[in-house]
RNA sequence: GUGGAUGUAGCUCAGUCGGUUAGAGCAUUGGUUUGUGGUUCCAAGGGUCGUGGGUUCGAGCCCCAUCUUCCACC
């Protein structure tokens, strides 16, 4: 998998790129929505591609494992075919919802044990088994199996999970050299660098993952809860060592403000389910501000959604027809708010690449960051 | 007209033997949401207990009158 850099900012450490995958390349810095099971909740891939110009999503591990199963994954040739979605597909592994399910988890060496949220079945993911998943869902990037710890975590436990950690991916890297695709594209492998909020596990960490070799690096279990302020501290030391050739994945995150701070410390990927999440709910990012469309001052407001969107929706709908939608509890108020905010998303990042290359990222981030902040 | 039932938050209703500041759901208002168990979660505002008397240390609750709504029968 080629990763060519474009440019590379005077001023901070952000870089303009493209990824190369079999389905086609990826422009960086990119936003990547979150399409858990082989969906992106309330958006339609054609609306994917064609409206919010999406050039990846994520689908997860653990819930296509569990549902439909990799029977009928294998029978659908892969979650591309599956879904009927021609672009890059990146597959997390099941590490955060181990951490997530914390209530019903078990970590051992071999793996971790936990119980479905389906029907309560007990399963088991090793490292091994998860790149098998991973193989035949046909993820055009896979990731390792990690253990994502909670915040926060005291050191020694911290210390632990992120050796468990290492020998897991080490594990990883030795199915994933031992397998093929299944279905004739390429596929690559990025491991994870965690060490919670230690600095110099985090630098271990780094240093383990970037001796890897590997196509691509991720940075995982940050925004867990601890603050802001720290998540930059640590993704600073992870980015200063993980190697500058390859796409560096900051896992989860985040805001809009969250994403600028980490184009400007040389992250090149994110992915979050705050712009689908909270548009379920009625927040909007704009590039004036948050707005929360169920507020009653939007009751009367017939302007447009966001006159500087994008999206379709931005100007074909008022902000008082999506209140409307969204106190009458219509799902279509979720779904226009979801592919308003993807469409934003996309378009920061997009806009975030341009003046990369134009030389004034500096500059603008400022003001932009300034503007995100704003609660309308 | 007679008999019975009913009246408590915007709505639908709880409210023990008469006893602390009358509660719930929904609705309203605001906040929340970070590698998706999610139309999430949290909180706030909102009351002359139909009205007027009475009994009692104390009444949403007991007594009297009156009004509302509903039902049945003339």
């Amino acid at each position: 998998m080629k990763f060519e850099i474009t440019k590379t900012d005077t001023n901070t450490r952000a870089r303009a790129g493209v990824l190369q995958t079999d389905h086609g390349p990826i422009q960086t810095p990119i936003f990547m929505p979150v399409g858990t099971v082989g969906s992106v909740k309330g958006v339609h891939q054609h609306e994917l591609s064609h409206d919010i110009q999406a050039q990846i999503i994520l689908g997860n591990t653990y819930h296509l494992y569990l549902r439909p199963t990799m029977h009928i994954m294998e029978q659908a040739k892969g979650l591309h075919n599956f879904m009927g979605w021609q672009k890059p597909i990146l597959t997390d592994s099941g590490g955060y919802q181990v951490f997530s399910l914390a209530a019903n988890r078990k970590l051992t060496e071999e793996g971790a044990t936990f119980r479905s949220h389906i029907d309560g079945s007990k399963h088991l993911f090793t490292p091994e088994s998860v790149m098998d998943i991973e193989r035949t869902i046909g993820a055009d990037i896979m990731m390792a199996f990690d253990e994502c710890p909670p915040y926060p975590s005291d050191y020694k436990y911290a210390k632990n999970s992120m050796e468990l950690t290492h020998r897991w991916l080490t594990r990883c890297i030795k199915r994933f050299n031992e397998t093929e695709p299944h279905y004739g594209h390429q596929q690559a492998l990025f491991p994870i660098v965690q060490g919670s909020t230690y600095l110099d596990l985090r630098r271990q960490s780094s240093e383990f993952v970037a001796e890897q070799g590997m196509d691509g690096n991720a940075i995982g279990g940050l925004s867990v809860g601890e603050p802001a302020e720290m998540m930059y501290e640590m993704l600073d030391l992870c980015t200063s060592i993980l190697p500058a050739d390859k796409p560096r994945y900051l896992m989860g995150v985040g805001t809009p403000v969250n994403i600028l701070e980490g184009i400007a410390l040389g992250t090149d990927m994110f992915d979050c389910v705050m712009p689908t999440r909270n548009g379920r709910n009625g927040m909007i990012f704009t590039s004036e501000g948050i707005i929360n469309i169920k507020n009653k001052k939007w009751e009367n407001d017939f302007s447009p959604l966001d006159p500087n969107g994008t999206s379709y929706v931005d100007t074909d709908y008022s902000r008082a027809y999506v209140r409307h939608l969204m106190v009458a509890g219509e799902r279509l108020a979720g779904q226009i708010c979801s592919i308003h905010n993807l469409a934003f998303y996309l378009w920061l990042v997009a806009e975030a690449r341009k003046n990369i290359l134009e030389g004034t990222f500096s500059v603008w981030k400022t003001s932009m960051v300034q503007k995100l902040q704003t609660r309308l």
